[in-house]
RNA sequence: GCCCCGGUAGCUCAAUUGGAUAGAGCAACGGUCUUCUAAACCGUAGGUCACAGAUUCGAAUUCUGUCCGGGGUACCA
């Protein structure tokens, strides 16, 4: 609709002024009035124009109305109002016709094909296995696999992947806390190393380590068995914490690899030959300085350990030997100092990066009791995302965490989470989904088999063309999902098409005993059950057919 | 110091990326179920869009400076 109406714009300035505007762009825009009294779509293109045409917006916009009145069949009305916009009033047939489409297209409504034949992965989570995932967690969790959705929904072929490190100086901690715990089951009191994990689920890693092995491994502390132990449980809870959110990786990359195909030796070697790396006190340097940053960082320290630095950018270059048309890494606001220096380095071996899309999400804060809480994970000190699960539910939890822009902060309440389950937005839009069920159930008890035959005409209060304008908007707001990768759209677009089909069903009865009118609205209400349930899909949230 | 986010109603956040009278949810106050689900709807109240400049027909949105909050600035990941 509004490309029609841009192109039918565009048109008529070639047409018309083609001499003064000569070759120049004209940056005009045709967009959703956001008020009624403006019609459905209003156009600055006259505003743009007048500078260029160095006559009064109001006078270019009667030419440009004049040349196109009539000229288009959705179209009911145009107006020129004060500065130069020209709105138009589009026809209730445009609307009405738009429940025939749904309902013919059903879970296809506008879904697109950009992707066709293109792969991309989205690395996200990458939590390294020391602990249950938590709250901070939960939010790249679920904004990882939400715009996977909605690549997915557009015809992209998506490969969801994790990356973790099980070896290390965390590890070794990680270990030892274990072991620590493990010899306190068998009566010996020792200390937690210093930086270790104190957090109580190293406690139960421990009692279940004692259930298999028994003493077998009393002051046995080096021994390597207790880091597999501990990861090797804290993997297993990691990947049901997602499964419960819906979420499953494709692919678990381990950092391990890196060293065992060479990559790590191959990428000191390479920037070794662009000069981009110098030694000294012992360790290798990378010249970030050379591409911006403020000082120069170590890849490789003098103990001869890399850096996390160095295999996040051999893992990259293996990302990119891959055929990914697009690689999109999900990071916390903390990578927002170190993914350049990957980026750099790849440029430096002369990779291609602009296939690389980094996305960046703010922090979540924690607040119990109206007190901020600093979560982490090495003192034990946060809530599990299990936990929030337990409390919420999935499909709250998944709603919660895209509700907002990932820009900002997110301040989680828990007080306010365990307390107000029932007042949670996310029910609201459930409610709608589960009250059209109701009515389409209730209708065939009432005699009406079907309604196929039911009269889109028949549509005309203005609450049912509110609902079928904002129905127009989908195309629109996933697009917008689509370029920006940020769900939050999707969740107020929702919102909004929730909040019309409520005022709708408060005014007006759907079943009657006027069975045309009736069966008309059932099919209206059939097509927002289905922008619903493809809507609540894409952000992986059920859609209940009662409540 | 430097880098990245943010600052909008009492609280948590929007504003389709420069458009017209800045909107929702909680919280407050008042109203609506004999009817297809009241987990809903209607109304009232609540704003110096942190502050100051600049850009233009037009700024919450872009630019500059200042203030405040968060994150980073490791030979920790």
């Amino acid at each position: 609709m509004i490309n029609n109406i841009k192109q039918l714009l565009k048109n008529t300035i070639n047409k018309k002024y083609s001499e003064i505007i000569g070759s120049q762009q004209v940056n005009f825009t045709v967009e959703r009035s956001n008020n009624d009294k403006h019609g459905d779509l209003s156009s600055n293109i006259a505003l743009k124009l007048a500078s260029i045409l160095k006559k009064s917006p109001t006078v270019i916009a009667e030419n440009i109305v004049k040349e196109i009145q009539n000229k288009n069949e959705i179209i009911e009305n145009i107006e020129i109002v004060k500065p130069g916009f020209i709105n138009f009033f589009i026809k209730n047939s445009y609307y009405q016709n738009i429940v025939e489409e749904v309902l013919s297209k059903n879970r296809k409504y506008k879904k697109t094909n950009l992707g066709k034949g293109k792969k991309i992965q989205v690395e996200f989570v990458s939590a390294n296995p020391t602990g249950p995932l938590t709250i901070g967690h939960g939010r790249q969790a679920v904004l990882g696999d939400t715009i996977s959705r909605i690549l997915e929904w557009n015809g992209y072929e998506v490969t969801r992947e994790y990356y973790f490190n099980d070896a290390g100086r965390q590890m070794r901690l990680l270990g030892e806390s274990l072991y620590v715990r493990y010899m306190e089951l068998l009566g010996e009191k020792l200390k937690i190393p210093v930086d270790g994990y104190e957090g109580e689920y190293i406690k139960d890693i421990a009692k279940s380590f004692v259930k298999k092995y028994g003493e077998k491994y009393k002051n046995k502390s080096t021994d390597k068995i207790f880091i597999d132990f501990a990861t090797e449980n804290i993997f297993v809870s990691i990947k049901n914490t997602l499964k419960r959110l819906n979420i499953v990786h494709d692919v678990f990359f381990n950092e391990k690899t890196l060293y065992e195909n060479g990559k790590i030796d191959e990428v000191i070697k390479k920037m070794e030959q662009k000069g981009a790396t110098y030694k000294s006190e012992g360790a290798i340097w990378f010249k970030t300085t050379e591409f911006g940053a403020e000082k120069d960082r170590v890849l490789v320290k003098k103990s001869g350990e890399p850096t996390y630095r160095l295999p996040d950018i051999a893992y990259h270059t293996e990302k990119l030997m891959q055929d990914y048309d697009q690689i999109i890494d999900i990071f916390g606001a903390d990578h927002h100092a170190t993914y350049p220096d990957v980026i750099s380095a790849l440029k430096v071996m002369d990779y291609d990066t602009s296939k690389i899309k980094v996305l960046l999400h703010q922090f979540v804060t924690l607040v119990r009791k109206n007190k901020k809480i600093k979560m982490s994970t090495r003192k034990g000190d946060f809530v599990t995302l299990d936990e929030l699960i337990d409390i919420a539910g999935s499909d709250v939890v998944r709603y919660f965490f895209i509700m907002r822009n990932m820009d900002s902060h997110l301040n989680f309440d828990i007080d306010l989470a365990q307390k107000e389950t029932d007042e949670n937005p996310v029910y609201y839009l459930q409610y709608a989904h589960a009250r059209i069920a109701n009515v389409i159930k209730h209708s065939k008890l009432k005699g009406i088999e079907s309604f196929e035959d039911g009269n889109i005409g028949l549509l005309k209060e203005k609450e049912e063309i509110d609902i079928l304008k904002v129905i127009s908007e989908f195309e629109g707001i996933m697009e917008l999902c689509r370029i920006t990768l940020e769900p939050m759209h999707l969740a107020n677009y929702l919102h909004k098409l929730a909040t019309c089909f409520h005022k709708f069903y408060q005014k007006h009865r759907v079943v009657t005993e006027d069975k045309e009118l009736s069966k008309s609205r059932l099919k209206l209400i059939k097509s927002i059950k289905i922008i619903f349930s493809n809507c609540l899909s894409i952000l992986g949230i059920e859609a209940p057919e009662n409540m």
